[in-house]
DNA sequence: CACCCGATTATCT
DNA sequence: GATAATCGGGTGT
């Protein structure tokens, strides 16, 4: 091969097979491609949060639920919930064998393709509005019940694309958002100086 | 930009 | 009956 090619792919099962936040962490700057309405949208992730079945603040703490179940289920598939009477959340179900459960919150992503698509779904919203929040997230990506349980890692309605990891010098680390128990425990991870990070 | 607050309802105790 | 991994609008600096 003359030219070196980029090789575009699909994230594989195993790539969540890992410890929680070590996967939330090398999920910035993967792509996260949804086919919708014959349309494509695609966002680089670039603010995540991990939450783990052993961590107070997660959904899976005390136990499976007929809500989080997604959680419980195979690695590499969507957990889609229903907070706050309006707003869904997405995240990539993740951990290794040492736990039961775990996800991966999308708090955040950069839209690079698909934008009008976005911005109807997200009722003319600006364009910094538009994808810097969980909820804004699976508005603008058209994501909701359909998708929980959805595996993301073979071709389909929801996916995620590999792309180059980012250096650890450019990745911030801090406490998770809007949660009561265990503030402290630093598994929000986001592109430093990203223009779409929620804060 | 920062902070405050009300909306709105599925889910769990 | 209380809570919630949020958002958007309002007010004030």
């Amino acid at each position: 091969m003359h030219n070196k090619e980029r090789s575009i792919h699909i994230l594989p099962r195993s790539f969540y097979q890992h410890d929680t936040p070590e996967v939330a962490r090398q999920l910035l700057g993967k792509l996260l491609v949804r086919l919708y309405d014959e349309k494509i949208l695609i966002g680089r992730i670039v603010e995540v949060e991990a939450y783990r079945n052993d961590d107070a603040a997660s959904h899976s703490y005390r136990g499976k639920t007929e809500r989080n179940s997604a959680m419980f289920g195979p690695v590499g598939c969507a957990y889609v919930y229903f907070t706050y009477g309006m707003h869904y959340c997405l995240n990539l179900v993740a951990h290794n064998n040492k736990y039961v459960a775990g996800g991966v919150l999308i708090r955040a992503v950069e839209p690079l393709d698909g934008i009008e698509v976005m911005q109807l779904l997200r009722k003319n919203s600006s364009l910094k509005n538009l994808t810097n929040g969980p909820g804004k997230v699976a508005q603008a990506f058209g994501i909701a019940r359909q998708l929980n349980h959805h595996d993301v890692t073979h071709f389909g309605e929801l996916m995620v694309y590999d792309a180059p990891s980012i250096e650890d010098a450019l990745i911030g680390v801090s406490g998770r958002i809007g949660i009561r128990h265990a503030q402290e425990t630093p598994w929000r991870f986001f592109i430093k100086g990203n223009a779409w990070i929620s804060r």
